[in-house]
DNA sequence: ACCTGAACACCGTTCAAGT
DNA sequence: ACCTGAACACCGTTCAAGT
């Protein structure tokens, strides 16, 4: 019962940013963006709250810097240097933003908010960067480099944080409502809306049952560079 | 110095879900999602902050129907018997939106959060609803509609969010930053970035300067419209 | 230089008590 | 049925004090 090693529980290394915003992912990832708290956050590195201060501005900084940590880790998943085409490598990176955030769903509010082409600190230019080398590969002309890279981002992000939404709320239905049920009970829904106002939905509520998340996401990804080679046929 | 008439302060009508959900949005309006609060809500209801909730359950559902209420109102703006093709049609929706986003900018996260295909009671269906119709109108076979659909509503949101996000910056650096001051240190922030980690960047940055966000967002829609057009050629 | 932890101002929500 | 307002638990942030 001496005062040293009683319960050391894991603070040989001090404390430092890296550890901070790695804690902080865990916390989002484990209870979501409420689960992130100065107070939780310091007990899970067994020091105060005052403590996380020194190496962070505030929370908003922290909630930018676990963004960015999760953001890069995705897009370095594949290669810079692979020999796939332009359309292959945009479905690889777009896949990864997909994954990242079925994984992290708080990364959704997250990317909505920070998407800003502003601040160089933010994660946004890197995800510009990775599609639009790809569109240039594609042999869009310049003048058509930012439309159709910010359609594909923009599509991405959207789809993506759609997805993390319908998990969350196939999540709430109860603790273990798959996919499947819970695409199930949407179809059911729009079935049972007016006829009057939602004439789409109901028809369209049939197919949600066989509704694939990834399969849709990348019809939508071949649907938009099907449009930037038609807006810009490749001259051959 | 009676004690009645003192301080009516507008306070004829009772309280009402509605003229909460009302104050509500001026409010998010007027300082952002951190302005609504429970207290700052009953003082300008002249009321107090327990009677709130004999209207409404919590403060996630007053956001939901602060959300509701302005994309209603943002729908409801162009006539629903518009003769116009299906292309403006779209172009019409997708602008309403836009502009929605862009005098809300807090709808911005509230919608990507909340776009899920779930809830009936959520904003949702009625988006996909009046896209979705314009989708079927363009001759898309059915099988075909779901990916379109979401394609445009995806890149509406995202486009719009990013919109928002912008404006919010532009904000940030100055309270009378306009919009080309704005552009122009996004364009000169990009032209410094590092050459071998953001040549598309650097590359693109000197069209930032000629940039106009609503332009450029319907040059999205058009993009889109292509590709829609291209993978369901009309059957004439 | 880095950490501690009490303290401050503020928040969402509840609830006994009123009308 | 509807409203009041004090009270509770909790939060981000600060800061004098320690090492």
């Amino acid at each position: 019962m001496a005062t040293r090693t009683r319960r050391p529980e894991r603070r040989e290394e001090p404390l430092s940013r890296g550890r901070i915003v790695q804690a902080a992912v865990e916390l989002l990832d484990a209870a979501g963006e409420g689960g992130l708290t100065f107070r939780a956050l310091s007990e899970r590195l067994a020091t105060g709250p005052g403590a996380i201060y020194w190496h962070v501005a505030n929370k908003s900084e922290l909630l930018d810097a676990a963004t960015e940590a999760v953001v890069a880790a995705a897009l370095a998943m594949e290669p810079a240097e692979s020999r796939d085409s332009p359309q292959e490598e945009i479905r690889a990176v777009a896949l990864g933003l997909f994954d990242a955030i079925d994984e992290h769903p708080w990364l959704a509010k997250q990317l909505a908010t920070q998407l800003s082409l502003g601040p160089t600190r933010s994660v946004t230019p890197r995800i510009f960067e990775s599609i639009g080398r790809q569109v240039r590969a594609l042999g869009v002309p310049e003048a058509g480099w930012f439309t159709a890279t910010s359609a594909l981002v923009h599509y991405v992000l959207g789809a993506a944080g759609q997805n993390a939404a319908n998990a969350a709320n196939a999540g709430a239905l109860g603790p273990d409502v798959d996919r499947a049920e819970f695409l199930d009970s949407v179809s059911t829904a729009w079935e049972e809306l007016d006829p009057d106002d939602y004439p789409f939905l109901r028809a369209v509520a049939p197919r949600m049952r066989e509704h694939d998340d990834r399969e849709q996401f990348l019809a939508g990804i071949a649907l938009i560079l099907t449009g930037i080679t038609a807006a810009h046929p490749p001259t051959t």
